[in-house]
RNA sequence: UGGGGUGUGGCCAAGCGGUAAGGCAUCGGCCUUUGGAGCCGAGAUUCGGAGGUUCGAAUCCUCCCGCCCCAGCCA
């Protein structure tokens, strides 16, 4: 694994809890955590902090980590989605080794677990109807009722228990519940659910079950069940915590795990729900669970995300209690960084303009020396083909230069990448009065892109030789949503209202240099002064494609939006 | 008007009674064959507010305020 575990994370407050822990004794010293998804969807950039919390302590405090689906609700759950996960996972770098489980593995003793309950008093089946259970739960500022059934006799709850699961009974007809406290101020507590009846198909038990188990039950026992010592989850289940430590402490289990809750991650200008997700999905706003506009983990893998860069940001974020909302400038800053270090820098010309070099022979072809990445001599070079026909970015040209524009202008002299010095002797414009070539002549003294008479130029800029280039796609993409963050809207909308139109851009007929007709999925390159790029599934050495993963940082395009270049 | 959490610069986040780390973003400057990268520098007299304890408080106490979560037979 890259060393990005060198970061040195700091002592959140729960590496706290775990070094107070260690010194204590506690579990002998021992830390087994455990990311337990449900599959019933696809892991996003939130996901991917809880995998590298957990999977990052077992390794930080040399235990393990346990990859577990939480797979108690058939009907919403998929192989489909188990499958995803897993190579989402192992993508991210993390290894569960032989600790894969499923809660559905437990079925069989949950059941057990819960005639214990039955048995001993703490559980009781009732007729009730959701409709009345819920009104017997009472609200948040008054207590509930007690059930009819609450005083029933533990034989009779067994026997009925027994029937529930045999099939006797339609779904919903009955239900099993833990006998608590209808007066609870906490609403959990109030004799939650521990089973229902479903008939419903699931994806690995099959039709063997009829009744299924609850997550606040379930989940538990699956902790103590596994030896799971620290029990991470999210801030919505503090209140689920006194029923966890209520199940642990009321049946025969190996050991008790401590439930530790953290904030979920939030990111501006994008969604991050399961439900939002889907919709955009379903609706076809986006291409897919993949779309590289989606912060899926498949989504940010396709858009040219390193691992590397998502386990940095995730180690950056922090872990705390407090519900924040993180700059999705950092997560582009942690891809920057990591592929700053390594990404070969290729030539590519995204909106080509013309470039002819007059006093340049026709049909002569030489080759320029261009290095692969100056932060790692260790890359090497390459050779580029130069002739007399060019491309470069119409950016790079301004007929009528802005103040502090240091591009390419009438008269004006610059230099190409590796190559030479040229001036701009000539705008040739179609009869619409666009700009269609420029008519440049170069330095021959200026071979490698240095003069004899030390001359300076301010610009400097990429090229591609237009009879040597490669024709692509590029898929340029932008923030998904055009606001920060809906809710924080005057007017409550829909989410999908404020969906950035702009989010993808497709630009046909690039130029690439002939090396990136090769590139596959999973290389990183940056294209010199635009970007870090990655060529999509899509692509083929015939018709290659691009995405967009990150742009650089552009300072000139701050100047120009400042008003300074004018 | 129940219960559980949480409030430190624009965004994250350390700090746990001894006088506000770090990162991102921003703004200057240097450097530069990527207006990239790199380097240097700037910014909270102040930690939601008000009181109190103390020689000393972001840290302890009291009261107040804001925000988040909870009334699924979802997870």
């Amino acid at each position: 694994m890259a060393n990005d575990e060198n970061l040195a994370p700091g002592l959140n407050f729960i590496r706290a809890i775990i070094e107070d822990d260690i010194k204590a004794g506690k579990n002998g010293g021992r830390v087994h955590t455990r990311f337990p998804p449900e599959p019933n969807g696809y892991l996003h950039i939130g996901h991917a902090k809880s995998i590298c919390l957990n999977f990052g302590l077992a390794r930080d405090y040399q235990g393990l980590c346990n990859l577990r689906f939480d797979d108690t609700n058939p009907g919403k759950e998929d192989v489909e989605y188990v499958d995803s996960i897993m190579a989402d996972v192992r993508w991210l770098g993390f290894d569960w080794a032989e600790r894969l489980y499923y809660a559905s593995d437990y079925f069989d003793r949950l059941y057990e677990f819960a005639e214990h309950l039955i048995r001993s008093g703490k559980a009781y089946v009732c007729a009730l109807s959701a409709e009345q259970i819920r009104a017997y739960r009472g609200t948040l500022t008054e207590p509930g009722q007690d059930s009819p059934c609450r005083e029933r006799p533990a034989d009779e709850s067994l026997d009925l228990f027994r029937r529930m699961r045999a099939g006797e009974f339609p779904d919903g007809a009955y239900v099993l519940r833990a006998k608590i406290d209808m007066a609870s101020p906490n609403l959990n507590m109030r004799d939650p659910v521990l089973y229902r009846i479903r008939r419903e198909s699931h994806h690995r038990t099959g039709d063997r079950w009829l009744i299924y188990p609850m997550y606040d039950y379930t989940h538990p026992i699956s902790d103590a069940l596994e030896g799971i010592t620290h029990s991470i989850c999210t801030l919505e289940f503090e209140d689920h915590r006194p029923f966890y430590d209520w199940v642990l402490d009321n049946l025969p289990v190996p050991c008790h795990p401590q439930q530790i809750e953290f904030a979920r991650l939030n990111l501006n200008y994008t969604v991050m729900s399961k439900r939002k997700l889907l919709e955009l999905v379903e609706k076809g706003f986006v291409r897919g669970w993949d779309d590289p506009r989606l912060l899926t983990i498949a989504g940010l893998r396709r858009r040219g995300y390193s691992p590397e860069a998502i386990r940095a940001f995730a180690e950056t974020v922090g872990v705390a209690k407090r519900e924040s909302m993180v700059d999705m400038a950092l997560l582009e800053h942690c891809l920057r960084e990591d592929l700053n270090r390594r990404a070969l820098r290729r030539m590519a010309v995204l909106r080509p303009l013309k470039v002819v070099i007059t006093n340049y022979p026709a049909g002569r072809v030489e080759e320029v020396d261009a290095e692969n990445n100056p932060e790692d001599p260790g890359a090497g070079t390459r050779k580029l083909p130069f002739s007399r026909e060019l491309w470069i970015e119409q950016d790079d040209f301004r007929e009528d230069p802005p103040k502090k524009f240091f591009r390419l202008s009438p008269g004006k002299e610059i230099r190409l990448k590796h190559a030479y010095y040229i001036r701009c002797d000539e705008v040739v414009k179609d009869g619409a009065g666009n700009v269609v070539e420029l008519r440049c002549s170069y330095d021959p003294e200026s071979r490698g892109g240095w003069t004899k008479d030390g001359r300076k130029v301010l610009g400097t800029s990429h090229w591609v030789s237009a009879a040597h280039a490669v024709d692509a796609e590029v898929r340029l993409y932008d923030k998904l949503l055009s606001v920060p963050d809906p809710a924080a809207e005057k007017e409550e909308r829909d989410f999908k209202e404020y969906l950035n139109p702009d989010s993808l851009e497709i630009l046909k007929g690039c130029k690439l240099e002939g090396a990136l007709a090769a590139a596959k999925p999973g290389e990183y390159c940056q294209f010199l002064r635009q970007g870090y790029f990655s060529a999509d599934p899509d692509s083929t050495p015939e018709r290659p494609v691009f995405n967009r993963s990150v742009t650089l940082r552009d300072t000139w395009a701050k100047i120009e939006k400042s008003g300074q270049g004018k």
